[in-house]
DNA sequence: CTGAAAGCGCTTACAG
DNA sequence: CTGAAAGCGCTTACAG
């Protein structure tokens, strides 16, 4: 087959115990780095990774679990994570669960197979929630959605603080009927209700919330129903990405206008958010800071096992534009 | 360390060859099959992908090259390609060059220490030029770009004939000074820039393009420029989506619209090309389609090595939007 | 149907 | 500084 570290060695008249030490810059002479060097370059060799993970027992390799890599915030995300790696000399294996716990299942076993690092796992509230059971021989990080207390390193946004800026902000624009959308299948939906409910509460508003499924034809739907209403709210505030495309949609299709028939604001800072009729107000995420958070946390914690559980929590910044402007 | 084969022999009481046959469903006895599959259990053995894969000499591993995937085709396609994979029973690999030479062949010399089954990769023209001296060891499909013809397997777009719908369209418009805007660093530009010349002198109107680095930022300074000539284009047309937003960016920051003071067309079908003042005309790409074609040529070209070299090309979609509506 | 043995391509003590 | 040898955890002929 391919060349092997034997016909190195044969070209350079070494042993193949020197040619990996040349090779792992261990202490050879000066003369013997040169030969094998040279017959590195004339057998064209380049070292079979399988067999050294094997041997030294060190895969180098972290495993990167998430929803949806076509969700910009994973993309993102996911960006960051293997500049740190690569950067570090490791590679990372990416896999995409759709929110489904069987998949979560299917790829927590793929990652003990490959013998992986350490992990950044996105999982759902279920997975996570059993996430023991799979007793893993390696560190795990979660990410944008942290489990039950003390028991995972974690980094996510503050949610339910990024919520109370947005209401905080509308609050002073003078809105008060201020609808929420929320998704129903992450905690991060929930923590962002929960931040909503508590702002509302404190600026003496009425909550007026509903969990949907976070998909945009959802959100869609549910807003064009809405604006039907003989009592209509004056803004809606919207925790993902998806929903905020399907609210935009709503509105585009009902001919209606932010903020005049509808002020808006929501989570995430999408390219088009900027982009669309006066601008979305929107709740920006730390993207890059986040994978490249994980992954130090993962270095950190492969270094010290007994180090106490962590979790990071980063804020969001609330970028104001048109689409939530006082009323002429 | 984790438990290996051996102690899963040893707690059913059978040699591991009979360990190894069973869990790759060779012929064993009924009685053997379920002492094992109890020993699996109670051990909570996971086979080491690493041995399997150094022994077996069967990686099953695919590589994935590609520029950057926040790019939202790159996107997608590599989420094609992850699906197609993991149900072949193969794991992906993925790096991003940012189109950087030197970036591609580490990748490429990483691919070959991984022993990669096949690799999808969208070069640069320079890799892509020298890709044989490489002497890569596994089959390669190109996506997005293809190389010199009759070398490598490739699955493209009619680049040229998508850049030719637009011009067609602008041009049964009424539109006459079409300007065009391309992406210097790819084949892609290129072609497109060839279509749209082509398509020009066939309406026998006079082609008035530029080659620009393929950046948001770029296109906007040079359109915020152009904004100003005296012999302003009635419309432009831009090969890809980082160019594309800078174009909608420039013509927001100087308060103009679309296709009152410039019509606008271009690549590719993102999210936001909808949702942006009259909606924009673009090309929308068989995203799926390509990273699902790559995965069925390099499994082919697996099967047979002495397949001719062969080029998918597939068609783009022009979907028509305001930003190209005759003007009032 | 089952086991003993060889070997995939490396790294890593152990001697010298 | 260098080499011979063991062994990482598997799979795969080869016998029986």
């Amino acid at each position: 087959m391919s060349v092997s570290i034997k016909d190195v060695a044969r070209h350079a008249g070494v042993s193949v115990a020197t040619v990996s030490r040349t090779l792992s810059n261990g202490p050879v002479s000066e003369e013997t780095r040169r030969r094998v060097e040279d017959a590195v370059q004339a057998t064209g060799y380049r070292p079979n990774l399988s067999a050294r993970r094997l041997r030294s027992q060190h895969t180098q390799t972290i495993g990167l679990v998430v929803s949806d890599i076509r969700n910009p915030f994973f993309t993102a995300v996911s960006r960051a994570v293997e500049d740190a790696a690569y950067h570090a000399g490791m590679r990372v294996i990416l896999c995409n669960t759709d929110e489904n716990p069987d998949r979560e299942e299917l790829y927590l076993r793929l990652m003990q197979e490959e013998r992986v690092t350490g992990l950044i796992f996105a999982p759902t509230r279920t997975t996570c929630e059993a996430l023991d059971r799979f007793d893993l021989d390696f560190p795990v990080v979660l990410i944008d959605r942290a489990g039950p207390p003390g028991l995972h390193d974690a980094v996510v946004l503050d949610n339910a603080g990024a919520s109370a800026l947005l209401i905080d902000h509308l609050a002073a624009q003078g809105y008060r009927k201020i609808h929420g959308l929320f998704g129903n299948t992450s905690t991060t939906g929930a923590e962002r209700h929960d931040g909503y409910t508590a702002a509302m509460h404190r600026h003496g508003l009425q909550p007026d919330a509903v969990f949907i499924a976070p998909q945009a034809a959802a959100a869609e739907a549910h807003i064009a129903a809405l604006l039907t209403t003989p009592d209509r709210p004056e803004a809606v505030v919207v925790s993902n990405g998806q929903l905020l495309l399907g609210v935009t949609r709503a509105l585009r299709a009902a001919g209606l206008s932010m903020p005049g028939d509808l002020a808006v604001a929501g989570f995430d800072n999408e390219t088009w958010t900027e982009l669309v009729g006066p601008g979305l107000t929107v709740i920006e995420q730390p993207v890059q800071e986040i994978g490249a958070s994980a992954m130090t946390m993962l270095f950190e914690r492969l270094e010290r096992q007994d180090l106490p559980v962590r979790k990071i929590v980063l804020s969001g910044r609330c970028i104001i534009r048109g689409s939530t402007a006082t009323r002429g």
